[in-house]
DNA sequence: GCCATATTCAACCCGATGGTTGACGATCCC
DNA sequence: GGGATCGTCAACCATCGGGTTGAATATGGC
């Protein structure tokens, strides 16, 4: 009924969620961590985690009291494959995705990109 | 401070609207053409191509009595980096592309598309 | 058992979104 | 000018989305 594009692009929509997906692609976060950041309420980042969840493009894991979670990129393939569908665009350019990484937050990309400075 | 990543990721977030977008992957079409295969009223469907012009995914052109619709994929390229730094994903896939294309416009045809006639 | 920590849930507020209908402006053609 | 076509605008309605706060649940440590 509802196509996963759906969730996945409306996920992707909010920059709160995109900066989360960006945290995260650096190592797996407990939701408390994955919080932090922000100057949102722990129940909002709650929420958005969950709509991370349901888009498929987190999973979420308790491990004792904490719950850790993880990206699923594989998520992204299917909107991926259709948006260069439209403009047959250059292959993975890490160098510019970084530069949006860090227009989007405001912040140095290194908080979120450790490596390969 | 509104970051164009989220009117473009927002604007695909809508089947209606990517059904359009990939009609107007072929060739420019009037509003009008636009509209005639979905079930939905002819402003419901200006009104979605405003949220794509808005997003700048399309821009739309007066020729007479006659608005062309003309799609802009340049729009995506920031969407597609953002999306591509995550997964690695394989490079330009246009078969795959057909085939999300085929499972969103011929699937809900009892949807989306016009039951009169 | 008791308390602190970690996370979600429930109820609410408010602005945005997608849909409708009917009126309106613009344009072409006769 | 008159009439038909093209498209948007305005007002309205229902639903969704993101935010809050406070209570509830789950777990670990003492």
């Amino acid at each position: 009924m509802t196509n996963p594009l759906d969730s996945v692009f409306a996920a992707l929509a909010d920059p709160t969620r995109r900066a989360i997906l960006a945290m995260l692609l650096e190592d797996d976060m407990a939701v408390t961590d994955v919080a932090e950041p922000f100057s949102t309420s722990l129940a909002a980042i709650s929420k958005h985690l969950g709509v991370l969840a349901d888009a498929g493009l987190i999973t979420r894991e308790r491990r004792g009291r904490v719950i850790w979670c993880r990206l699923e990129p594989d998520a992204l393939r299917a909107a991926s494959v259709w948006m260069q569908g439209f403009g047959q665009f250059d292959p993975v350019d890490l160098d510019a995705f970084e530069r949006f990484l860090e227009s989007e937050l405001d912040v140095p990309s290194d908080k979120i990109l450790t490596e390969h400075e």
